[in-house]
DNA sequence: TTAAAAAACTAATAAGTGTTAGTTTTGTAA
DNA sequence: TTACAAAACTAACACTTATTAGTTTTTTAA
């Protein structure tokens, strides 16, 4: 076989992606070559043409397959019928599971999406919006139907979202703490605060 | 005069810096080539050196000014008489105004660390660190003296530092929130939550 | 075993990188 | 005006970049 073996049911496009993702974390996309990511593959830089269009191109993978699965799982809760402060805490759960599961992806989507070329970076932004819209819609409907304070809702989008992707930082510190317990934590003070 | 003028009281060198701050925030580290910063300037690219050392320079310029405004802060803060929940808010509040007045610095620093070289990065990697564990004994402390609930300290902490991070989303849709409520309601959110 | 297809290779290109050397222009002070 | 220093310039270097062209090797299928 050749010198690229996906594990099992995936292209080869899709591990020199997964291997991108890992290396543009680590680097950022703008400092990692080519030439370096064909290195991890065990391969030179001009093979790797055969199975990508380009390197922009595996920045585009990366980023709009990560704003699918987050646009999937709004449209699924926000089509259930549970509590709003349930649907709240489900998507936060969403959020961090998928900040543990694929991480370099979503640690690249947050960091290099400005590296986007035209027309990817606009249609990125533009579903960013529609995202942290309709989540200020549901905390607002939160409000309405007296489930959350009467706090501003778009601080309230703004402290949930950072918040969650700062686990990009727990990620960094790799400690003792098991994965349950931090969401648990991290669900409960967004939602209930600190204070005694 | 030359064609690089400081506005007042301030150094070539740092009208440059600033100039980068803002190119680096806009387009990253890597991204931004010292030609494009001297065409900024309405100067040629090698003239940028009668007043720098290199490229590296002006990362760590912003990196340390930045890192050392927080660690006076917090040391301040630290010292003074006062709750522990109080000290929290007087934390967060600085972070907020510094995200806020110095923005393009405080960006570059939370995305491009990275790119420092050694011996700065892991200068920086150790001051950061050290932030964190006075932040931490902090919250410790007020779980002792029972001003806080028993949460996870470090859970606490990633939080709260996230979600100030995370104001750079506010920067970014600008809208009509000022910035004193958005501030208000943010230490409100971390500390009390949302839930009625 | 043979033909076709896939995937690797080497060599090269054109453009861009940070930075240095050497020189000329500009501003400052005597 | 003259001397000195600051700050600009042009030209160039040594490297790295993503990518293409053309070719050879490897794998697959008949």
């Amino acid at each position: 076989m050749s010198k690229i073996k996906p594990l099992r049911n995936g292209t080869k496009k899709e591990l020199i992606t997964k291997k991108a993702a890992a290396l543009f974390r680590k680097k950022g996309y703008s400092s990692t070559s080519m030439r370096e990511l064909a290195e991890q593959m065990g391969v030179e830089a001009p093979s790797l043409y055969n199975h990508i269009g380009s390197k922009g191109e595996l920045l585009n993978e990366i980023c709009f397959s990560i704003a699918e699965e987050y646009r999937q799982h709004l449209q699924q809760v926000l089509s259930s019928k549970i509590d709003i402060v349930d649907k709240l805490e489900e998507i936060i759960h969403f959020h961090i599971q998928l900040m543990i599961t694929r991480f370099d992806a979503v640690f690249v989507v947050n960091h290099e999406w400005k590296q986007l070329k035209d027309p990817h970076l606009t249609e990125f932004i533009h579903q960013r919006r529609n995202y942290e819209n309709l989540l200020l819609q549901l905390i607002e409907e939160g409000i309405e139907k007296k489930e959350l304070k009467k706090i501003n809702p778009s601080v309230a989008v703004l402290t949930i979202l950072s918040a969650v992707r700062g686990l990009e930082i727990w990620q960094r510190h790799k400690n003792n703490l098991p994965a349950e317990e931090l969401e648990k934590q991290m669900i409960q003070h967004l939602l209930t605060g600190i204070i005694k």
